[in-house]
RNA sequence: GCCCGGGUGGCGGAAUGGCAGACGCGGGGGGCUUAAACCCCCCUUCUCUUACAAGGGAGUAUGGGUUCGAGUCCCAUCCCGGGCACCA
């Protein structure tokens, strides 16, 4: 026996009376998988060196190639694990295994994103403190992953609750609080250099008065108007079932919350802003540069929304009102104007014969829930405010309208409407009478597909028309003393000349407009990171120096947020941390002396710790930096040694996770990242380079004839029906749930098959990105192969081991080496269900020969193991201790193959008749096109197919395959 | 409505434009066993001819197309999943 197994001996609870004394099932999975765990967490073997800093050991980095592997971190939930859960983390350590046998440094860890509403929900729901709770159920779902054989380097396991972890969190709020965003130069910047340039004139103060002419207050407010973290009084999503106000990402398309579908109203409140939007372009543009799948980066670009058009500037009586367009060229059509009920205009707008009316609009429009206003089938509703603007193209007076198609929260909240080519607008004109100009030319299908006469030039009558005409043709009457479009056909045309003249008459720019919000970045509740922010006798807010880290969150008595009715939209929200004067008052000496401060009494949301967890794990202990920056450089800077402007990005090498993520965290974590990074914190301009979504293991639900679920395990099939107590059940599809009565724990797993063999079953039940249906039946054709290798291994009855040092058939060697070749490349592309199907291919190959011989080659057996270790680590482990091998097998090397034997002798061409195969012919490998065109030719089977014909043309595929048509 | 994915045996799924269904589950048959379990071996897309052996035909949602050759590429349609949604 080798020296590692001496010391243990699994045999001796794996014996039952009727099963051999070495059979591989669970219980000696269990002995043999918790020993190596143990023996892992006793050496350290998955702790990586850093270059620098608390954990650097510069002598085990030189010279190593490095891997950053990253999983998005979960939620301590009370409720434990279930299968599918640990897909993703399987699959991110199997990769880094692997990564490590062939010869990289690797990072992986796994820390717990324990703040947020999910925590302290749960702990409302049970009433105990959400710290406590937390803990226990980090501490829970650590039992459950050490099971699984996670090779994480327990040291960087970092909690987004650690005292420790958000001290770094708030200075990093304080970075961003202490910036403001450079628009020429596109980066955010100290705040100390804005001071520094209006001081200098560099930059002309927003009221354009010199610097040394500003008080103390105008001083402030030029300050603060452009800071990145900023206080604003705005309409925010206020959500009174969770007492809390919401970011925009966290409504639903319902007008409700994302967690509890709680109602969702607008109110305006003061709160932290994050002034994302700055941000838009990089954000965008960056995207070009990450190794992302497509359809995430689709779904950032539509929430960021860039849409290229102009501002156009209409006088009113009330001044001017502003509105964006994409289509400026569209500017003669515009026959009205719609302003959003929440214009800040709207009440100088509206006359006082309109006023009555315009105000019972707007109580109607605001009462509404996002859904009902939302509803583009709905006929449209609006009122006239009684005024008229001047249409600056053409002079014309057009009425103003108020209307709740009109959206405050793009662009001015102001629209010119061009009925004739937007459906919206035309329905408008339809509804209240208003007139609907034709300036484009459709093309004569277009009168034809609405069953109208041809219509030409002057002789365009809209009167007639049953929709707006989207889309491009020549301009009409499109033309004033100072410009004319018409007979323009290009659109891109039109918007040139028109932007040209806009801005030539001072009436409108060409700009840019963007759908992203800044991100609301505060929240009513306790079980958060308190900001390191305090306000003066003003009531303005001083950012704490860094010696008064962390602010720590006070022990409550009562952390519930207030209750409220879900429904109630009146009361204002009232945080937790208020309820204790203490904290919240406080004397301190920021510099000029012990003064009376009053805390924020707010707390960051939920995504606050998960912008920047991965950085934490590069340096976890570090107590100077958040990060030291030689530490960040080597596992995150760009790959090709740039500055991350340009080329690569840096960032992790590999982001594993849930497509839910796809807009929020990954949207914001790379906000935070590009301000740190423009700030000099770090090298990488990107936070993920390369990112990966895992598809979900979902599961089957039943429901009895009740429509009540019944418990899965129960159910049993019969004939493709289903069936549970003697009733039969109806099937559906769906997410795990308790609900459903259909979870799954890894731990029923371990118990019944142990965790290499659930590893092996997550891993080869598909490929990685896709969903599939948890089938506990299959899973035991995962075991019945772990217990196939065993066998031929080792003895099942003695222990002996079964691996000789004897030649392999050298059918057996080709056959291995041709799928060490397949395995190492599905490993590099994450394709581990195949790689796992070439194993058992190979593994099926080797029981043949060991039945056949008595015995397993060595020269089989090694690889074997070695290919097996990053799948199913524990038994490849035991396996290799078996051999002989003192040492983890984790740092081997991954086996390469022999070129020269992937080359067979000969080669079997299919030869097809019109594509059909017909027939074989074996060629020495390498025979010349003409000598197989003419043996195909030659051959009776082809010829007796062929029937006499001759073929018109003979195509070979060198080394691929002969079609031959007639 | 717009934008993305995706439709392959009874099930999960394999197939650089080149032999469709690898591998696993389930099912069928056989071996081992006093017996059963475990384990081992064989068969398993559908269909037709046939006693068998063997052979034929069809087949990757549907209809077209490109190609010597299409699950794979193109066009249209249907269905399923996801994202966005009165975004000017």
């Amino acid at each position: 026996m080798s020296p590692n197994t001496a010391d243990h001996n699994p045999s001796q609870s794996a014996h039952s009376a009727d099963i051999p004394r070495l059979r591989y099932n669970a219980a000696l999975a269990l002995d043999i998988e918790q020993h190596w765990q143990d023996r892992w967490e006793a050496e350290g073997t998955f702790e990586a060196p850093n270059p620098a800093g608390p954990l650097g050991e510069p002598d085990k980095v030189s010279g190593r190639a490095k891997l950053f592997v990253l999983d998005m971190f979960p939620y301590p939930s009370g409720s434990g694990l279930h299968v599918g859960h640990p897909l993703g983390y399987i699959a991110t350590d199997v990769y880094a295994r692997f990564k490590r046998m062939t010869g990289y440094n690797v990072l992986h860890a796994l820390g717990y994103d324990s703040f947020g509403l999910p925590a302290e929900q749960h702990a409302i729901a049970t009433g105990v403190h959400p710290r406590v709770n937390t803990e226990a159920n980090v501490a829970n779902m650590r039992r459950q992953l050490r099971r699984l054989g996670l090779g994480h380097d327990a040291r960087r396991s970092v909690s987004t609750t650690d005292e420790d972890f958000y001290r770094w969190t708030q200075w990093i709020f304080l970075q961003v609080f202490n910036s403001w965003y450079d628009e020429i130069e596109q980066r955010a910047r100290p705040i100390a250099e804005l001071e520094q340039a209006y001081a200098d004139g560099s930059i002309a103060t927003p009221n354009g008065q010199p610097w040394n002419e500003h008080n103390k207050h105008e001083r402030r407010q030029a300050i603060d108007a452009r800071r990145l973290a900023y206080l604003s009084e705005a309409p925010v999503n206020w959500c009174p079932g969770l007492g809390t106000i919401l970011a925009n990402e966290e409504v639903t398309a319902d007008g409700r919350s994302d967690i509890g579908n709680y109602p969702v109203f607008k109110k305006s409140m003061r709160q932290w802003t994050m002034r994302i939007t700055t941000y838009a372009d990089r954000l965008l543009q960056d995207l070009d540069r990450l190794d992302w799948p497509e359809p995430i980066k689709l779904m950032q670009r539509n929430w960021i929304g860039r849409s290229e058009g102009a501002r156009v500037d209409f006088t009113t009586p009330a001044g001017i009102l502003s509105v964006f367009t994409t289509r400026p060229d569209t500017l003669f059509g515009a026959s009205f104007m719609v302003i959003s009920p929440e214009h800040p205009l709207v009440d100088a707008l509206t006359t006082s014969d309109n006023k009555a009316a315009v105000d019972a609009y707007r109580i109607v429009a605001s009462s509404k829930n996002q859904i009902d206003r939302q509803d583009d089938t709905r006929e449209k509703t609006g009122v006239f405010t009684g005024t008229f603007a001047t249409n600056p193209v053409n002079g014309q007076e057009i009425p103003v309208w108020v209307a709740d198609y009109v959206l405050m929260g793009y662009g001015t909240g102001a629209i010119m409407a061009v009925p004739c080519g937007d459906q919206r607008d035309f329905q408008f004109a339809r509804r209240f009478n208003l007139a609907v100009p034709a300036i484009q030319q459709p093309p004569s299908q277009w009168f034809t597909a609405h069953d109208l006469e041809q219509q030409n030039g002057d002789g365009v009558d809209t009167s007639t028309w049953s929709e707006a005409f989207v889309g491009d043709g020549a301009y009409i009457n499109s033309s004033s003393a100072s410009l004319s479009l018409n007979g323009l056909v290009e659109v891109h045309e039109g918007v040139k000349v028109m932007n040209a003249w806009l801005e030539e008459n001072d009436c409108g720019l060409a700009t840019v407009n963007f759908k992203l919000r800044d991100w609301l970045f505060s929240r009513q509740r306790y079980w958060g990171e308190p900001f390191p922010i305090v306000y003066d006798e003003d009531d303005q807010p001083v950012s704490l120096p860094d010696s008064m880290l962390p602010v720590l969150l006070p022990q409550l008595e009562d952390f519930k947020p207030q209750a409220l009715d879900p429904n109630d939209d009146i009361t204002d929200p009232i945080p937790p941390l208020a309820r204790s004067t203490q904290w919240r008052e406080v004397v301190l000496d920021l510099g000029d002396g012990p003064k009376k401060y009053r805390r924020e009494i707010n707390v960051m949301p939920q995504w606050a710790g998960s912008c920047w967890y991965e950085l934490r794990y590069l340096d976890p202990t570090n107590k100077e930096f958040f990060v030291d920056p030689a530490v960040e450089k080597y596992w995150m800077g760009p790959a090709d040694g740039g500055d991350g402007k340009t080329g690569h990005t840096g960032g992790v090498d590999l982001y594993v996770g849930g497509v839910e993520h796809a807009v929020l965290h990954l949207l914001y974590a790379r906000f935070w990242h590009k301000v740190l990074f423009d700030l000099g914190h770090l090298s990488s301009s990107e936070p993920f380079h390369r990112l990966f979504n895992q598809g979900y293991i979902q599961a089957f639900a039943y429901r009895d004839p009740r429509g009540q679920p019944v418990t899965s395990t129960d159910v049993e099939e019969r004939d493709g029906t289903y069936w549970h107590a003697g009733e039969e059940v109806q099937r559906e599809y769906g997410k795990m749930g308790k609900s459903l009565k259909n979870i799954v724990t890894p731990d029923e797993m371990y118990d019944e098959y142990g965790a290499d063999t659930f590893r092996l079953y997550e891993m080869s039940s598909g490929p990685l990105e896709a969903s599939r249906p948890w089938n506990t039946r299959d899973v035991i054709g995962m075991q019945r192969f772990l217990q196939r290798v065993w066998r031929n291994m080792v003895d099942e009855d003695t222990g002996a081991s079964r691996v000789v040092d004897t030649p392999a058939t050298p059918e057996l060697r080709k056959l291995l080496h041709r799928m060490i070749e397949g395995i190492r490349s599905d490993m590099d592309g994450l394709r581990f269900n195949t790689a796992i199907a070439k194993l058992i291919e190979l593994n099926n190959a080797l029981t043949q020969e060991a039945a056949a011989t008595g015995s397993t080659p060595l020269e089989i057996a090694s690889p074997m193991i070695q290919m097996l270790a990053p799948l199913c680590p524990h038994m490849a482990e035991e396996l290799w201790g078996r051999l002989g091998h003192s040492q983890t097998l984790t740092f081997e090397p991954f086996p390469s193959f022999d070129a020269q034997l992937l080359i067979d002798d000969t080669f079997e061409y299919p030869v097809q008749i019109n594509g059909k195969v017909r027939s074989r012919l074996v060629v020495p490998t390498g025979t010349d096109l003409a000598t197989v065109q003419a043996l195909v030719l030659s051959d009776p089977k082809v010829l007796a197919a062929l029937g006499g014909q001759t073929p018109k043309k003979v195509v070979v595929v060198p080394g691929r395959m002969v079609n031959l048509v007639l």
